[in-house]
DNA sequence: CATGATGCCGAT
DNA sequence: ATCGGCAT
């Protein structure tokens, strides 16, 4: 049986977290930059849609930028605790909440995270039970009736239809519903596009994000067709299209074809498109390929394998640095600051990623890239601690000094330079080691010396409330009544929507934050460290926006995902109706 | 001069 | 375990 795979692309994801951060730059041209050193700024990341237009491109400087477009909005991304470079956790929070809404939306779709801003899903198993809903209530031919209603932002990846006006567009799709009555393998793709129609229009909602997506049999055919159709739209690809969409697709289109074996192909076969790859003598492949030439062909025919994986959590933690050409690192002193500050972050966010994820890191391995080539290590972590990490990685690293005859291992000079520092935790296993209680000391001392208060966030896997663990201040945790404590977390006491706890327990609604449905006391935000406190940060003000609109505004409706290339959007039902209507 | 910072995977 | 390749 044919698989329904989806890939959802958010678009131009940096931009969109910076235009919600300041709603102002919402249809605003928007780039995002990171900076390289010291403030000056380096590549551009991102792109908003609004910017296209004027032809800025990632990779482009801000200069270029600002010459093409010269109103252009530009965002910075923040810069390392411990360490100059960009740090873009700010990035893959967000990430975390568009993947919060993917995972959460129904258990028998797999997601795998691909990317900060991409996720592949297998809905097989789920259009398989939908259909199978669908005929055994006799609501197949309803749904086939309204099915139009639900596809406002879907095309159809016939070859023609990235050149199709919205009448085209609407009555493709009909023909296609309407030959889809006897097919099976075209009613699950068209259940899949609804589904994912549904899932856009959710994450839009809960996180004010647009993105696009694909639709197909397989991971290579719905990342392909994604891109036919953006930004805010998606596109569906039956497999009977799929030879005539893959006959005019550029080798490099493809996804892991892109780079050297791409170029390969396009050269030793001296072809572009992958529908060449069919016509090419076979012989001619063979002996070019001869390792490969199966694959090839069933690529070129639109073939793919590859299973969606479930995966949540990254199975990698990384930090890295560049130093090209004259910012090369020459000193061993040099090495060791920037050793120091990216073993500091990487500390940093194992810890977060422990308190998290219950799980621990296992390996480090770290590489140094020099003209020569890019040694590469693994080391056992023995603990999370950052000192600890810096003198393993250091006493393993510093043989890689090829300076002749150092004395002091610890200072002079450093051959051959470096350009690149890489260091990458692995090997994930699950729980935490009892241990541990330095590390969370160390993340927050700074932050909250005076008062010595601690605070953590644990999210409790399946949609539960969040909690806090704050220790209070010294009066107010003097009295009388026992604290609400975790056993092992003595140290804590939670300000849970539940607790009695009178000391610190708020009476009042003015004395609590609500935040997507939670509750936080004042007190124990306020003594939040200010990173952990941003996670929340726009979730509140977006809270008190909605309040202040409901009691100003008056009954007004939710604004629709798709006001804008939409150009119809009939309202539909919800889907619900459908798919769980009982039997009469 | 120089995308940079991540992250995944397969071959060996 | 190490490396090289590919991706966003």
């Amino acid at each position: 049986m044919k698989r329904v795979i989806s890939l959802i692309d958010m678009d131009c994801f940096y931009a969109q977290v910076e235009q919600r951060d300041n709603p102002s730059l919402w249809g605003q041209p928007v780039i995002v930059v990171q900076h390289s050193r010291q403030g000056i700024e380096g590549g551009i990341l991102a792109v908003s849609y609004e910017a296209r237009p004027f032809g800025v491109k990632r990779g482009m400087t801000v200069a270029e930028a600002k010459l093409k477009c010269p109103q252009i909005s530009i965002c910075h991304v923040p810069i390392g605790e411990y360490v100059d470079k960009a740090d873009i956790q700010k990035y893959r929070d967000a990430s975390a909440e568009v993947f919060r809404v993917l995972n959460n939306y129904d258990s028998q779709i797999i997601i795998e995270k691909a990317s900060v801003d991409e996720a592949f899903l297998d809905l097989s198993a789920y259009t398989n039970q939908k259909l199978q809903e669908l005929r055994e209530n006799e609501g197949l031919e309803e749904f086939l009736q309204a099915a139009i209603t639900y596809l406002p932002t879907t095309h159809l990846a016939t070859g023609e239809d990235v050149k199709e006006n919205e009448h085209l567009r609407e009555d493709v799709l009909l023909e296609y519903i309407e030959n889809a009555r006897n097919c099976t393998e075209n009613l699950l793709l068209l259940i899949a596009a609804v589904t994912v129609e549904q899932i856009r229009q959710q994450i839009h909602e809960e996180t004010q994000f647009f993105c696009s997506a694909g639709v197909g049999n397989n991971k290579m055919m719905a990342k392909l067709v994604c891109a036919r159709h953006k930004p805010r739209q998606q596109t569906l690809i039956p497999w009977f299209y799929v030879r005539e969409i893959l006959r005019l697709t550029p080798i490099g289109d493809v996804r892991g074809f892109g780079g050297k074996m791409g170029n390969r192909i396009q050269e030793m076969l001296n072809i572009t498109l992958m529908g060449e790859l069919l016509e090419v003598d076979i012989s001619q492949l063979i002996e070019t390929f001869p390792n490969q030439h199966e694959y090839l062909r069933s690529v070129a025919e639109g073939h793919c394998d590859e299973p969606v994986r479930p995966r949540k959590e990254s199975s990698s933690i990384a930090v890295s640095k560049n130093f090209p050409g004259k910012l090369s690192i020459r000193s061993v002193l040099e090495l060791k600051k920037w050793l120091d500050g990216l073993t500091k972050e990487l500390a940093k966010r194992l810890a977060t990623d422990q308190a998290e994820n219950k799980r621990t890191a296992e390996n480090l391995v770290y590489s140094l890239l020099t003209e020569d080539g890019k040694p590469q290590k693994t080391l056992k972590i023995t603990s999370y601690h950052p000192d600890t990490l810096f003198e393993q990685i250091w006493a393993a690293m510093k043989g890689l000094n090829k300076t002749n005859a150092t004395k002091n291992e610890d200072s002079g000079p450093w051959t051959p330079p470096i350009l690149n520092i890489s260091l990458s935790a692995t090997r994930f296993q699950p729980g935490i080691p009892a241990q541990n209680r330095s590390i969370h000391e160390w993340l927050y001392e700074k932050k909250t010396r005076k008062s010595r208060r601690k605070a953590a966030i644990y999210d409790e896997n399946d949609g539960r409330e969040d909690v806090i663990f704050v220790e209070p201040p010294e009066k107010l945790k003097k009295p009388n009544p026992t604290p609400k404590s975790t056993g092992t977390d003595g140290d804590f006491i939670v300000l849970g929507s539940d607790s009695d706890d009178d000391v610190v327990q708020p009476k009042t609604d003015d004395n609590w934050i609500f935040v997507d449905g939670k509750k936080f006391s004042k007190m124990a935000w306020r003594h939040l460290p200010p990173d952990i406190k941003k996670h929340y940060q726009h979730r509140i003000a977006l809270e008190e926006a909605r309040a202040l609109k409901s009691k100003t505004g008056g009954s007004r409706k939710r604004a629709g995902a798709h006001t804008d290339n939409a150009q119809k959007p009939k309202k539909p039902k919800s889907l619900e109706s459908f798919f769980k209507k009982k039997k009469p």
